[in-house]
DNA sequence: AACATCGTTATGTCTATACATAAGGACCTT
DNA sequence: AAGGTCCTTATGTATAGACATAACGATGTT
């Protein structure tokens, strides 16, 4: 990497641009090293933005970009007039990158295969009426489909979709591509509650995952709206010893 | 909002600019709405940024701003040469906050209580020595620490930390404050892996939870490290019926 | 002491301009 | 047809300079 060399009277030589180093990269990582091993301890007020283009040798923008981005990481506390601090306890937050169960099993180098189990219209739940704002009496598309890695039974999708606002649905084959590549190749740019949490294995479980009964279950449960239209519900129960993962 | 008018010849005034309205936000809600519901569905190619900054009537600096963060979002691919477009399926991710537990408790208003159940400094079990790379033979600090929301059992705390690579943890005093928050205050910017899983309640559930044996059971496993050394690993196991929920 | 006013200051944003860099495409060679 | 060279183009980054805006703190008022 870049080597920042320190000097006597306080300033900072840039050296060694390697490729992929830029200005403002080679100012964040030193102080993030600073903020995070070095002499700026949580709490800390540093220097203004002008005294840091000053002591870096570039223009404020680029320190500014620099620390705008470590403010959106959750280390430091920005605010006009007093300046930037670091926070006595960072934000941890953590991203998930939630993939299509294909690309999710194909990543293992497993095999991924998909089949409909399931699929009838009936009237609408109540808790389903509830959740998706349906109408009295509304109808909905029910599918319970299989994900498999290698043969072996990976995730269990029960669906149910809202036929008042994607009336295509109904006309559609989902024997062959699973229910959510298709929305999400019909409606791409949904807005997404999602829920994770430890169920007891049912029926459905015991009979597609091979769960013995009252097994803890790795259970998701999502749903999808597009332009403040509810779109779907969907419960997905994985395999046992399923985990999420992310680090941060 | 600002409102966004659109002329015969394509280009666009803005107008109203409310506080909070910058010109790189209205022309990110614009680009937004055209992508998400209006004219430019995947694979569209968008036009340059500098044409977009005569459209806009903004510098293409700010049109760039606009872009990396929608960007940022996972719903552009944007490359050199070739130019801007809406990806086919945007790369969805969602973002949880991973707050104290104190804070999590107190966020649904009620009351918080600490208390620490079991301490002891055994020779590290092996899986521990695998997963925190420590020496043959080392000891290691353990520490089982329940917390409490309006007197009910909330979350089971099952903490080793690392005494080589912090040894005032073993003369601190657990009694009153969760290793949680004297770590955050004494390692404050670590890095986390952090995993979830649906488990089982063991015998410590059981007792601390109220969990009958076999119950499901949501449990989060995490992992710390700090300046490439591994600081503490716990297991957290919460009450009946958690949930873990993000939007995106 | 409580409260309103206002100047100062650090961050937030915007602009015009410049150069860097990845990569598509045309052209030429083998 | 396969491969290499070079030109062109759209994004990526950096800059100086400017104005906007939130908010601390001092000053003056009730």
């Amino acid at each position: 990497m870049a080597d920042i060399c320190g000097r006597a009277d306080g300033r900072f030589v840039m050296a060694g641009d390697s490729p992929g180093r830029t200005t403002y990269r080679v100012v964040q990582t030193e102080i993030l090293r600073r903020i995070t091993g070095g002499p700026w301890g949580p709490g800390t007020l540093l220097p203004t933005e002008e005294d840091l283009a000053q002591q870096f040798g570039c223009a404020r923008a680029t320190i500014n970009r620099a620390l705008r981005e470590i403010d959106e990481l959750g280390l430091i506390d920005r605010r006009r007039k007093s300046g930037t601090r670091v926070r006595l306890a960072p934000v941890r937050q953590a991203r998930f990158e939630i993939p299509l169960v294909r690309a999710e099993v194909e990543a293992t180098g497993a095999a991924y295969r998909y089949s409909l189990v399931h699929r009838e219209m009936p009237d609408a739940p109540d808790w389903l009426r509830a959740r998706l704002n349906l109408a009295p009496g509304a109808v909905a598309l029910h599918l319970i489909c299989m994900h498999f890695a290698d043969g072996a039974p990976y995730q269990l999708e029960d669906r149910w979709i809202n036929i008042t606002a994607l009336p295509q649905a109904e006309d559609h084959d989902f024997d062959l591509q699973g229910p959510n590549e298709w929305l999400i190749a019909t409606v791409p740019f949904s807005e997404v509650e999602i829920s994770f949490e430890a169920t007891a294995a049912g029926v459905a479980e015991v009979t597609h995952l091979n769960h013995r009964s009252g097994d803890p279950v790795f259970h998701v449960k999502r749903t999808t709206w597009w332009q403040g239209a509810a779109i779907t519900h969907v419960g997905l129960s994985y395999r046992a010893g399923h985990r999420m993962t992310a680090r941060y």
